[in-house]
DNA sequence: TATATTCTGGATACACGATATCCATAAAGA
DNA sequence: TCTTTATGGATATCGTGTATCCAGAATATA
């Protein structure tokens, strides 16, 4: 139950290009100001890209910029592309059977949880977490 | 991002138990009834038994209760007996300092969302969970 | 007392996915 | 042509969730 390194790494990434969303930035500068290993991050790039999140261009002086505005990226669709649908148990993906043959007694529970999650996550653009300022603390890298 | 099996397996365990709390059930019950892997579900009874949440008698006709009524544990207090202290994310230790040496765009999010979870899991007692009926479907062993 | 049953605790093995690395290739600007 | 940068796939590493095994202690019952 917890975030994965992945994923920091995808926003970290995000919010950094957000900061100047018309520059392109290359993943040697992304690699190197937010201390991800440069060949991890290019597997982590290629999802965002497929998932139409960031425009990429090939070249010297190429790099990456967001394909929408930080306004419209929402945390979900950020969340999605890396780890996929979210589902934070195995039996929501709706095919599976219960050996057990009895009504879950947990499940209910765990969707109001996810259902919560999701609310917030879908709620929260990149604008916003641009705009927001970190209270509590500072993320450890490593 | 996900519930860990050994956390299920924890739950169904307690639902089980505490479907007659007053009579004793064994491990090898347990075990056959919820389809848990005997030694495995050992380890995890220890856990809950060392939090308080369950009574073990050994000897024939040994097993385990309740320790607390159905209505007094939440499942705050069954996740953090399996898990640990909830912390979806890493840095939230407090010890943790970022090396980037800037404010942290999403922790502040991470933190809603916890404390979402926080929320529900603490608002829902086993006692309810055994009265609600899984209205979605089945939980899928394996 | 003897025996069977059950929990206890530690050591260890296994499996899988998150994390990371490498490389050959394609695209594109100078 | 040369350099820079992204692409895509293959592969390696590593942590940890998951599982197994076993010797020993407790205790009820005969």
């Amino acid at each position: 139950m917890q975030v994965t390194k992945t994923l920091d790494y995808a926003v970290r990434s995000l919010t950094y290009i957000g900061h100047k969303p018309i520059v392109k930035h290359s993943m040697r500068e992304i690699s190197e100001h937010q201390h991800i290993p440069l060949n991890y991050l290019a597997k982590i790039m290629r999802r965002l890209v497929k998932k139409g999140i960031v425009r990429s261009m090939v070249g010297p002086d190429g790099g990456y910029t967001l394909r929408k505005a930080p306004g419209d990226i929402s945390l979900r669709d950020i969340y999605e592309a890396i780890e996929g649908e979210i589902r934070i148990v195995e039996c929501m993906e709706g095919n599976g059977i219960c050996r057990l043959h009895e009504t879950c007694p947990q499940l209910p529970v765990w969707d109001r949880v996810q259902l919560s999650m999701v609310k917030i996550l879908e709620e929260t653009t990149l604008e916003q977490m641009l705009a927001e300022r970190g209270i509590r603390g500072f993320i450890k890298v490593n």
